[in-house]
DNA sequence: TATCTTTGACCCTAG
DNA sequence: GCTAGGGTCAAAGAT
């Protein structure tokens, strides 16, 4: 991923901004309840999608910014007074969105679309990217790392916006706002709703996989990435061929083939020091059923339930990080036609076949706090690893690395003693599963 | 004995 | 053409 183009992002685009109110209930009310109940059965990206369905068709970057830009959400947001004001948030006219935002959390639209879009109230951005009601790891199947799941927090979003579309009436509720209220809901969440329908049927799966390569279409590369995946409910044996240190990581990282004859599929597990994984990432698509017996070995259970074990403790500590300030946070989601990294000829061949329903986008992700990058409020550590003068910014950049794929730049505070932080990952929209 | 994991070496690609 | 880095192979060891 280069840095050129991680400069251009943020220099070409004006953020608007998506706000992180105060502790609250309602949006999470929406997520705890439940969708399930309405009889929702759609892929999920046929749910996010089909909330702008007259208006064309979309990328999931322009559905990310369609969310963003909703002026329904907006109402919503004036009327509920979530945030007070920041200077970086003045990327529209309504006041009552100032009045009472906390520290922001930003997502970045498209130039032409500036209206600040809310997240559930509640969640620092860590707690959000990792609190089960916004597919966590333990009930997505193919999870995501924190800057994927950003884009799940819009898309979700999108989601939670046409909920309250359906429900305009929708009373505020005075549920409990902890964390721990988002993880016991009894109540299939939206997400869950979601969740499970993907790890349903293979003939819904075929559906969502559909759906999913719809609004990608202008992405043109294959395999997709997961976080805190389920391994050892994904269905499908593993043989891990290969181990190796990567200097983009940290984490050790391990390569697994699905053992089903001529299964093209394989995984990349990266694991950081106390063995927690830290990202799976997933190539190629699976051209059979997944097993349905016990016949996975011993051996491979044992190991990959003790993945999922790591995964659920993430999500813990995380929450347990979140502090009541969340950092601004800009998604910057560009399709671009750069490789998403070096590969094999041969991997090219048997990974992405033309019909593939994976998709990834290489996405940017420009963050803003008020908080030095060390204490970035996004569940992560990170360490500094460079800095360098950057032409046209008057700020020193900072190059901090989290565990993997996270090359960041750092601006110096633009506006309003805020600092732009730039991930650059690989965002996914996929489905994988049996065909 | 069979299967799986480990690990060093090799191959390929990008810069 | 060289080098660095990621991905894969395959022999050896472990279970």
């Amino acid at each position: 991923m280069g840095e050129t183009s991680v400069e251009d992002a943020a220099a070409a685009k004006p953020k608007p901004t998506i706000v992180v109110p105060p502790r609250g209930s309602m949006v999470e009310s929406l997520f705890t309840s439940g969708l399930g109940a309405m009889g929702f059965s759609p892929g999920p990206m046929t749910l996010v999608s089909s909330f702008f369905s007259d208006q064309g068709p979309f990328s999931f970057s322009q559905l990310l910014a369609g969310a963003i830009a909703s002026p329904k959400l907006r109402d919503y947001a004036n009327e509920e007074s979530w945030g007070d004001s920041s200077e970086n948030c003045k990327t529209s006219d309504d006041a009552g969105f100032k009045r009472n935002r906390p520290m922001t959390l930003v997502v970045a639209a498209p130039e032409s679309l500036s209206p600040p879009f809310m997240l559930p109230p509640g969640l620092t951005p860590s707690g959000l990217l990792n609190s089960p009601g916004f597919l966590s790891p333990l009930q997505s199947p193919f999870g995501m790392s924190h800057q994927q799941a950003l884009a799940h927090v819009t898309a979700q979003a999108a989601f939670s916006q046409s909920y309250m579309q359906m429900h305009a009436e929708l009373q505020r509720s005075p549920a409990d706002t902890s964390t721990e209220a988002l993880v016991s809901h009894s109540s299939p969440s939206p997400s869950e709703t979601l969740t499970e329908q993907i790890n349903s049927e293979p003939r819904q799966l075929e559906s969502s996989k559909i759906e999913s390569s719809e609004v990608s279409q202008s992405d043109k590369k294959a395999a997709y990435v997961t976080t805190g995946d389920k391994p050892a409910s994904d269905g499908y044996n593993w043989r891990k061929y290969g181990q190796k240190h990567v200097k983009a990581s940290e984490c050790p990282r391990s390569y697994y083939k699905c053992t089903y004859a001529n299964c093209p599929v394989k995984k990349k597990v990266e694991r950081s020091h106390d063995g927690r994984v830290s990202e799976i990432v997933y190539k190629g698509e699976h051209n059979h059923l997944p097993p349905q017996s016990n016949k996975r070995k011993k051996d491979t259970s044992v190991a990959l339930d003790r993945e999922v074990n790591n995964v659920d403790e993430n999500v813990q500590e995380l929450q347990n990080d979140e502090t009541e300030e969340g950092p601004v946070i800009v998604i910057d989601d560009e399709n671009d036609d750069e490789p998403l990294a070096k590969r094999r000829s041969s991997d090219e061949g048997q990974s992405v076949p033309a019909s593939s329903h994976q998709t990834i986008t290489e996405s940017k992700i420009v963050v803003q706090t008020r908080s030095e990058v060390d204490l970035l409020d996004d569940g992560y550590k990170w360490r500094k690893y460079g800095q360098k003068v950057v032409k046209g910014n008057p700020h020193p950049r900072r190059k901090i690395q989290a565990f993997s794929k996270h090359d960041v730049g750092f601006f110096g505070p633009p506006v309003d003693q805020h600092y732009s932080v730039v991930l650059v990952t690989d965002l996914v929209v996929s489905n994988p599963g049996p065909t």
